[in-house]
DNA sequence: CATATTTTTTAGACTAATCTAAAAATATTT
DNA sequence: AAATATTTTTAGATTAGTCTAAAAAATATG
């Protein structure tokens, strides 16, 4: 029985990892769980006892198949919640990930087959992000960041990068949400700011922005 | 923010008080969390420094106005999701109780809201333990165990004393659910063995099952 | 009511998770 | 490639929660 640390560790690397395919350094780690350095080295020591990371001292780790598929789960579980906390219990998609991040750690291989069933087997999470099949198996979908596309380029709106809570709420304010068609109309050339037409409007976001917003070219 | 422990104290010292309303020993706190009397004297110490208890040494302990309300908290979370786990995703009454257990703790004032709406408001967990309302008012229904009723008395079954999973599945076994109405026929005198009528049924139980089983007389 | 039993607390140790400071290894730069 | 900077690990301390063994207090008993 892992601990809820041990948890968020598998996790973290996984997340890590999937950016580039390889091993995750010890301070990536550490940042991105909020911790130190010296906490995580401990961590992967003992996961790797476990045999759920490789780890070799100043080599940075990587999940074994057992910590992926284990990570894979803890993921499934959070988006699943995420889907259950949206669509039955009408939060935003900007308040559900803290929650989730408290509900995954709830063991029940049943309840969360039910909760699957119950849920009607989504297969996106409200972020637009994939979830795992129970034998931890994970469907990408291919996107593009809004950011790559050229002037006359279309793409529908499918998923998130950041999905911090604030980036969320800008969206929700300018009424882009998931399936929303996007046109990119024009590129300021001084500071690379997008002019893109919606459904009903147009409006400007910036290049920061547009690195956070994944379509696909329609 | 309290800890899992701390939570579990409140809740054991709220539940042990509550059959007799005075103060709660150190050793009963400890069987009943399946822990040891100098981890519990640690906890009282702790939680009466955060003023949720009343301790004095040798003397027990009691929940104060503020334990009570948070004791009272948990149980309200620990018996909504009850629900929604019998209601929503179709468990039996007699897996739902150590699920509950680890979802009590999850922290989200409008989680619970939440819940508790699309539950529709429910008064009543799947065992006939009535739930707390959000400012931790809880309505009793006036209760008897079917071991005092007599001959000729009749009874509707509304609650279980001992929730364990083996007496709810002695129930399932019998078709005993809440709302069944029973009927005392006949009182065995060498074993106080008690012979029942059901709507459809007759059959007899122990005394000690009569112990557990709540009705009110009709 | 003095003694025996039980209950509770204290003392001290252990594990897990965390931290800071310092040492060691690796990476970068001139 | 030597010096410098960065990263990572080790060492050692801290807090929360747990335990066993022993001491102290309360309760029960003859």
């Amino acid at each position: 029985m892992l601990s809820f640390t041990e948890e968020n560790h598998l996790k973290a690397i996984f997340h890590l990892s999937s950016v580039e395919n390889q091993d995750v350094s010890t301070n990536a780690i550490a940042d991105s769980l909020k911790t130190k350095a010296p906490s995580v080295t401990d961590m992967l020591q003992k996961l790797s006892e476990k045999e759920l990371v490789t780890y070799k001292k100043y080599q940075g780790s990587f999940l074994t198949a057992d910590g992926r598929k284990t990570a894979l789960n803890i993921i499934r579980k959070h988006r699943l919640w995420e889907v259950f906390l949206v669509e039955k219990l009408g939060f935003n998609w900007s308040e559900v990930h803290e929650i989730a991040e408290q509900l995954e750690h709830i063991k029940s291989k049943k309840l969360i087959d039910e909760l699957d069933r119950f849920l009607d087997y989504p297969t996106k999470d409200p972020h637009g992000d994939p979830i795992p099949n129970p034998a931890g198996f994970i469907k990408y979908t291919h996107r593009t960041l809004l950011s790559e596309l050229v002037i006359g380029d279309k793409g529908k709106f499918i998923g998130v990068k950041d999905s911090s809570s604030a980036f969320l709420k800008f969206l929700d304010k300018r009424k882009i949400s998931l399936g929303t068609n996007i046109e990119i109309l024009h590129i300021e050339d001084f500071d690379n700011s997008i002019h893109i037409g919606l459904d009903e409007t147009n409006l400007t976001i910036s290049i920061k922005s547009a690195n956070n917003i994944y379509v696909t070219k329609i």
